[in-house]
DNA sequence: GTTCTTACA
DNA sequence: TGTAAGAA
């Protein structure tokens, strides 16, 4: 995992995400305060962003144009880091995790998300993560 | 010239 | 979210 230490690597200032995400500094900046993103700063407190950090903004990006609010996408990256660690822990007990048991922590997790901010989810969007 | 923070239509 | 103001 030495690919890991370059993916987070602070490397470019908010300007050029700007281009590469085609989002706004407002934005960008809106969900730094939310936490979906945690740039790096310079000497002089300017942002620096890293490969994963780009990547993150891309998938807010893609959520945003299915119509997910803040707090749905908060929810998705959440669970999605959860079924990562769920992932590497497996991993590192050798004891591969099944398709199976997979599909059964995310809907586990959306039961979870649903009986709080249901409402943040677009509905037609749970279809998807119920294959 | 760019980016940062804060505040407001 | 967009945009303006003032500082770095």
């Amino acid at each position: 995992m030495n690919d890991e230490i370059r993916r987070s690597m602070p490397l470019f200032p908010i300007g050029i995400v700007m281009k590469l995400t085609e989002l706004t500094a407002r934005q960008i900046r809106y969900y730094e305060q939310h936490e979906l993103i945690k740039p790096a700063r310079t000497d002089g407190n300017q942002r620096l962003f890293s490969f994963n950090d780009v990547d993150r903004l891309l998938e807010i990006k893609a959520l945003l144009d299915q119509k997910v609010n803040i707090s749905g996408i908060k929810q998705i990256i959440q669970m999605k880091q959860q079924v990562q660690m769920s992932t590497d822990q497996e991993e590192a007990s050798k004891k591969p995790l099944s398709d199976r048991e997979l599909r059964n922590h995310l809907k586990k997790d959306l039961m979870m998300a649903g009986r709080n901010g249901r409402a943040s989810i677009i509905q037609g969007q749970l279809s998807r993560f119920f294959h």
